[in-house]
RNA sequence: GCCUCAGUAGCUCAGUGGAUAGAGCACUGGCUUCCGGAGCCAGGUGUCGGGGGUUCGAAUCCCUCCUGGGGCACCA
């Protein structure tokens, strides 16, 4: 189902190309109509002609029929373009039909690989996490909609050196007690209890460099003492995304150590491209382009010069493996920002290898950081890192506080509070461009009132009380749609425009677009609310055409929330 | 030093080379025969970090400087 500006589109492009061939009419929404063309000047400016006169032509030659109701040219050479409403109710109608709500399938279906959250093996989940987890699943979420194959990957760290002392200390406390302390989730406890005991112990040190050795070599015992640590953690991070309502489940894990089998073959291969240069000892890359403090070319180091490997290879090896055995046609790497050079340059080798050939798009999807009320790092007001249970934990019950007296039984109240202490968190996290930093602030996040989780929530709930009211959980669709109020029609103008918020979200990676819409279209929502009465509707027809327009906007507010990973309670 | 990201209203932030740069919060005033007032309406704010340049037109593109964050060889 074409959207209402691709149909627009097709009708302004015969007029450009008239004047000039592949000529952009630049066609965008408008304050001051439903849509702006921007192209004329610069086709004016080409053609050396006066622009105004140009805008009659493209005007003359444009195909109006059902579509347009004005084009108006204004100022040095806009034109401005109105809808007739019958193309609105047109659009509106099949967007009610439609599951997606009119959303287009991308034009070819690709395989996508979301690599994101990303945590520590036998380390607890922490506020720097949260929006690799809460941004990736979003871009999962909307991939999926548009009818694309998406493959999560979460790249747990779940190998390196400290394991050695980890093994060590499982073994010290005996399988079934460590066990026990770890399914609680204590991961933290555990993980620097065997830390103090490795700076204080020589001998405990020397053991776990030798367990360390056995791991890498792939001694039977080890490794299945490894493993309890890999699924004790597992087990701990689906909790946490189960609370977090993240579509991450245990099949997404794929460790770092999965890809320890292809890490020679990654050496090899480069070195038989002609690619590999030794630089003291280690098997690096040099890719053109980067250059380090002292302006020499900057490596990237594949095998380091003890033998061992660094994630270079592991990154290189995982995008082999997503690209041959996956079929990856896209892959994404939901990472913070200051990986960017590390990913460049893995993108740049994996490009010079053939690994990651033409057109196969690998993008760092960077954010920037949570930041504390004093604008630094968020910690805990003992200068600790903010675990991420413990943060959702007082969301709840901060938003249970809020939603106090509002008449809700205990259990309601439960299930609410943690949809809407998720939507806060969510909305907060989603709404700021992700490559900048932003303060995290409880009591801005949670209020009723502004572009937040809860007033977006809010709105779909009204809207349901509406139905509510008349003991009917949908209306059907059944053409009944006018649009004879200016509220009205500025809230179907807007309601059609969600296929364009997906669109622009999905350019650039940025879910805060979809967050602007929906702020928006909740908006227009009032607007029409306070000046169109549904359930006192002066008359029938203008009645159930208003119910219309009501589910309509509820079921983009759930769409649109559901593709932010937040819920839509029915009431709150 | 080099690279990179950011700098927009008192605060938090939007802003796809286009018209008068917009929201929210906060502040002030108003609105309640009304479907959820957790709402709505009205009030006013800006050297878009500074300075050059490109362009018919720049917050947006280029150069330069300032400020802040991050990165810059064997941790991931």
């Amino acid at each position: 189902m074409p959207t209402l500006t691709q149909r627009l589109l097709e009708r302004l492009t015969p007029a450009f190309d008239a004047l000039e061939p592949g000529a952009d009419p630049v066609l965008r929404g408008s304050d001051r109509a439903d849509y702006q063309v921007n192209g004329v000047m610069p086709l004016a400016k080409r053609l050396g002609r006066n622009p105004r006169e140009v805008a009659e032509d493209i005007v003359a030659g444009i195909d109006v029929g059902g579509l347009v109701a004005a084009v108006e040219i204004a100022g040095p050479g806009f034109l401005n373009i109105t809808l007739t409403d019958e193309a609105l109710l047109e659009q509106l109608d099949a967007m009610a039909s439609d599951e997606v709500l009119g959303i287009p399938a991308a034009t070819t279906e690709e395989v996508c690989v979301v690599d994101y959250s990303a945590p520590n093996v036998a380390k607890e989940m922490h506020v720097g996490h949260l929006r690799s987890t809460v941004i990736g699943d979003s871009l999962c979420r909307t991939l999926e909609v548009l009818g694309h194959t998406v493959v999560r990957r979460n790249h747990v760290g779940d190998w390196g050196t400290p394991f050695g002392m980890l093994i060590e200390h499982l073994i010290d406390q005996g399988e079934e007690e460590a066990v026990a302390g770890l399914s609680v989730g204590d991961l933290n406890g555990f993980y620097s209890e065997a830390r103090t005991k490795f700076d204080a112990d020589e001998s405990f040190q020397d053991r776990s460099r030798a367990r360390v050795v056995s791991l890498q070599g792939g001694d039977a015992e080890t490794l299945r003492l490894w493993r309890i640590l890999v699924a004790e953690s597992v087990r701990y991070f689906d909790a946490v995304y189960t609370d977090l309502g993240v579509l991450l489940t245990p099949q997404d894990v794929v460790g770092e150590s999965s890809y320890n089998p292809m890490l020679e073959a990654v050496v090899d291969d480069l070195d038989a491209a002609g690619l590999v240069e030794d630089s003291g000892g280690a098997a690096c890359v040099f890719p053109p382009g980067f250059t380090n403090r002292e302006g020499d070319p900057l490596p990237l180091i594949i095998r380091k010069s003890d033998e061992g490997f660094g994630y270079a290879a592991t990154d290189l090896a995982a995008v082999r493996n997503r690209v041959d055995i996956l079929g990856a046609t896209r892959i994404l790497y939901v990472v913070g920002a200051p990986q960017a050079q590390h990913f460049e340059m893995v993108f740049a080798v994996a490009r010079m290898a053939g690994w990651l050939p033409e057109g196969i798009e690998a993008v760092h999807v960077a954010f920037g950081n949570v930041l504390g009320p004093d604008r630094k790092m968020f910690k805990t007001r003992a200068g600790g890192t903010v675990k991420l249970q413990d943060l959702l934990a007082e969301g709840i019950d901060r938003a249970a506080d809020a939603l106090a007296g509002r008449n809700h039984d205990p259990e309601t109240l439960d299930l609410v509070a943690r949809q809407v202490a998720m939507g806060a968190i969510k909305f907060a996290d989603l709404s700021t461009d992700r490559a900048r930093d932003y303060v995290f602030d409880w009591d801005r996040m949670l209020a009723f009132e502004g572009a937040t989780g809860p007033y977006l929530q809010y709105a779909h709930a009204r809207i349901r009380s509406i139905f509510r009211k008349l003991d009917v959980d949908h209306v059907p669709t059944s053409g009944a749609l006018r649009l004879d109020h200016p509220a009205e029609r500025a809230l179907a103008r807007h309601l059609v425009a969600l296929p364009d918020a997906i669109e622009s979200m999905m350019e650039s990676y940025s879910p805060s677009k979809l967050c602007t819409y929906l702020y928006d279209l909740a908006q227009h929502f009032t607007g029409f609310y306070e000046s169109c009465s549904v359930l006192n509707a002066p008359d029938e027809a203008t009645r159930a055409s208003r119910l219309e327009l009501c589910e309509l906007t509820a079921s983009t507010l759930r769409l649109g929330l559901d593709l932010l990973g937040i819920e839509a309670p029915e009431r709150m």
